[in-house]
RNA sequence: GUGGGUGUAGUUCAACUGGCAGAGCACCGGAUUGUGGUUCCGGGCGUUGUGGGUUCGAUCCCCAUCACCCACCCCA
């Protein structure tokens, strides 16, 4: 019996782990320019706290957590997203008191029971920020300014940002309200998904693909008109100062954003090219969030976006990233005698820092230098019969073919060589 | 949860309407004994994803199952 990974998951194996590294550490640089903070949750919580934040409706509840029990009976849930457990983490430890603002950041694998599709995976890691505290319409543009500097940093051109507001809820209401009196005379022409959206998320039938659905809903009344004044104001305010940093957007008024926390502004990065799943990242204000789940009344706003699909448009727009290491030296020895000689000196090399690879289960001087060749290491360092008697090795460079004899003592020397390529 | 496609060597793919399972690349070895990358020569019995069935005979047909891909849904 051979075992196989889960479904919808993947290993990310050594050639690829070093692009992983770079996007990471690309993302880490940039939040720290901002001022955020890492925070690390537990990748599993109470189910329930997902149930309140995200909404008992949303399809990440209904069908797509990893729940289980434990031994006593608690019912837990791998994190589908992360805003939920940092606002969790914010209540519990109380982060409200003493500065005005929090600026976090966090990293790490999320789990939603999908059917795998190019770009959409069981586990699946992701990258986000929250600034949490203030409703100024400032930070909702800063937030928007850490992600889009981060892809276009990367270099990704292929970038849209979507930008919508979805006000407060008492302006959702109203405009809940009437998207169902626009909808009510043709609910029956309504595919059987849109008559249940109909009740619980009328908004949801905006983004409908059915023909029939997106020919009744061509005149539908606008979200952006259904907002109360402060939240036409906060939303302008929002764009104005996209435009002071220079931030392209296009107003999408169909941007329904999944979970139920989310007020004001909502936003996505699409990039075309990747399949069917190409948002980037997304995210919003969620000012009643904190509200809800048991916390004082704060106003917070943040992204997560995956790396999954990061990495995919990084390949689209071939953009090179980091690949297995390659060795700076090759140490290739013919006999016994030359193998005890040069192993000391092998470990000095390494311990400063140069990498240096050796295979001693290769047979012989040619297949040796085929297994260098094949490393694409800068030098080979050779120790025949002959070097032995003179306590020296020929450092060879691979790609010149050139080779000079270097004697092991002092090593410092043929350390000095290798790392000014010498030769 | 729904629909379509695919599953053969490490990898990319062949095998006419069912008749002994092959090729490129990669990999390993060799080309007069201490020099790789080019060239030449040699090297593959792989549970044809798994389990059943039909048949004299199945990679090919049928059923089931698993996985992957694509799309719906939803979203990162």
């Amino acid at each position: 019996m051979q075992y196989s990974i889960p479904r919808g998951t993947y290993d990310i194996l050594p050639e690829e782990s070093p692009k992983w590294h770079k996007v990471i550490a690309e993302f880490r640089k940039l939040v720290e320019a901002y001022g955020y903070a890492e925070i690390l949750t537990p990748i599993f919580e109470q189910a329930d706290l997902f149930e309140r934040s995200s909404g008992k409706s949303s399809d990440v509840v209904k069908k797509e957590m990893y729940r289980f029990t434990d031994r006593k009976g608690r019912e837990f849930a791998l994190r589908p997203e992360g805003t939920a457990p940092v606002a969790r983490s914010y209540i519990e430890n109380r982060m409200d008191i003493g500065s005005l603002n929090k600026k976090l950041y966090y990293l790490g694998p999320m789990f939603r029971y999908d059917r795998p599709q190019a770009g959409r995976y069981r586990q699946f890691y992701q990258y986000g920020v929250e600034f949490i505290g203030s409703n100024h319409p400032y930070y909702d543009a800063e937030v928007i300014a850490i992600l889009w500097n981060y892809l276009t940093g990367l270099g990704l051109k292929k970038l849209r940002l979507e930008l919508n507001s979805v006000g407060c809820p008492n302006c959702s209401k109203d405009y809940d309200k009437a998207l169902q009196s626009y909808f009510q005379p043709y609910l029956n022409q309504l595919c059987p998904d849109c008559q249940e959206r109909f009740e619980r998320k009328p908004r949801r039938i905006l983004d409908c693909k059915v023909k029939e659905c997106q020919e009744i809903a061509k005149n539908v009344p606008v979200q952006l008109d259904y907002l109360d004044t402060s939240c036409i104001e906060h939303f302008a305010e929002v764009q104005q100062y996209l435009d002071l940093m220079k931030i392209p957007f296009t107003i999408n008024p169909r941007i329904v954003r999944g979970l139920d926390y989310y007020t004001n502004t909502a936003f996505e990065v699409i990039y075309e090219g990747i399949g069917a799943q190409n948002a980037l990242a997304g995210g919003g204000r969620y000012n009643g969030l904190i509200e809800q789940i048991g916390g004082k009344n704060i106003p917070a706003v943040g992204f997560a976006g995956g790396f999954e699909r990061l990495l995919l448009a990084l390949e689209e727009e071939a953009i090179a990233l980091p690949g297995h290491p390659v060795p700076e030296v090759f140490i290739i020895t013919i006999g016994s005698e030359a193998q005890k000689i040069i192993i000391p000196y092998l470990n000095i090399i390494r311990g400063k820092g140069i990498y240096a690879e050796y295979e001693p289960d290769r047979a012989s001087l040619k297949a040796q230098l085929k297994a260098a060749n094949n490393s694409k290491a800068f030098y080979a360092l050779i120790m025949g019969e002959e070097e032995v008697k003179q306590k020296s090795a020929i450092l060879k460079n691979l790609e010149s073919g050139e080779q000079k004899l270097y004697s092991l003592e002092p090593i410092s020397h043929l350390i000095k060589a290798i790392q000014n390529k010498e030769i």
